[in-house]
DNA sequence: TATGGGGCTTCCATTAACTGGAAGGTCAAG
DNA sequence: CTTGACCTTCCAGTTAATGGAAGCCCCATA
């Protein structure tokens, strides 16, 4: 399979898909004419990238996963420990950005927002927290 | 006053700040042997934007925000308006967030945790979304 | 058979917002 | 006079791609 269809059910775009070959998370066959040849296992991992990217977690986070991932005999605690401090990681900025919503939202809700210069907004963002 | 102690006032690292004036966020004055000078204006600019920064603003919504705080005529709307895109922006990653940490949370409540290598979170990951 | 339009290849540059480090000038204390 | 803290510039690297140029490759149609 070339690289346009595999990016079409990866759900990912071609250039990522070569970006990930770059950088040795995939290593597709290739064709005689020199085209990326995807085998439904480099395929596999495509979709198990898309997804794990799309939940968050980072390149080589990624890379950890996928080694677990073929690795037949990891234990599920070692992949738990890894997801589980993303979670945590993602609940973190859950919070700092909920907390940038309230004082943003405050300082919002106090503004006018009419044609006169003074602006509440302003004034809030030239006070040290 | 010299770059170390404008970068504790306005709580910034001073590689942060020189960076800053690289891309022309601030102009300092230098002194004679060629150090910043910073003035109480430059270090207004600068608690703004350490503000406005931890707020998620991007640089370019700094330089807009900045050229509005230094319009003496400016409506507050105009001021408002980029505040309410970026609270929506704000509100769109919380949502984002959230529903990763729904994903991801359920595939680590299901995963034993143990020296088995069977792992629900790996399972949930090989699945197309 | 020519040609046109996709699709594929590599390579280089750029993005955002810094951060790290090297090499060297300046200043105040002891 | 030396030491150490601070300051300067410049260059490179970070993350995870993305954009674009130049140039093959393949297939269908005229």
């Amino acid at each position: 399979m070339n690289i346009g269809d595999a990016a079409k059910r990866a759900g990912l775009p071609a250039k990522t898909i070569r970006y990930y070959e770059d950088i040795k998370l995939i290593r597709p066959d290739r064709d005689a004419n020199g085209y990326r040849a995807f085998n439904d296992k480099d395929l596999h991992k495509l979709t198990f990238l898309s997804r794990a990217r799309a939940l968050g977690f980072t390149i080589e986070n990624c890379r950890a996963l996928l080694a677990l991932w073929e690795d037949q005999s990891r234990a599920s605690a070692d992949v738990k420990r890894i997801a589980g401090e993303h979670l945590a990681e993602i609940d973190r900025k859950i919070a700092d950005l909920q907390s940038m919503r309230d004082t943003l939202g405050s300082l919002v809700q106090n503004c006018a927002g009419d044609g006169r210069p003074d602006c509440p907004i302003l004034r809030g963002l030239e006070e040290p927290r």
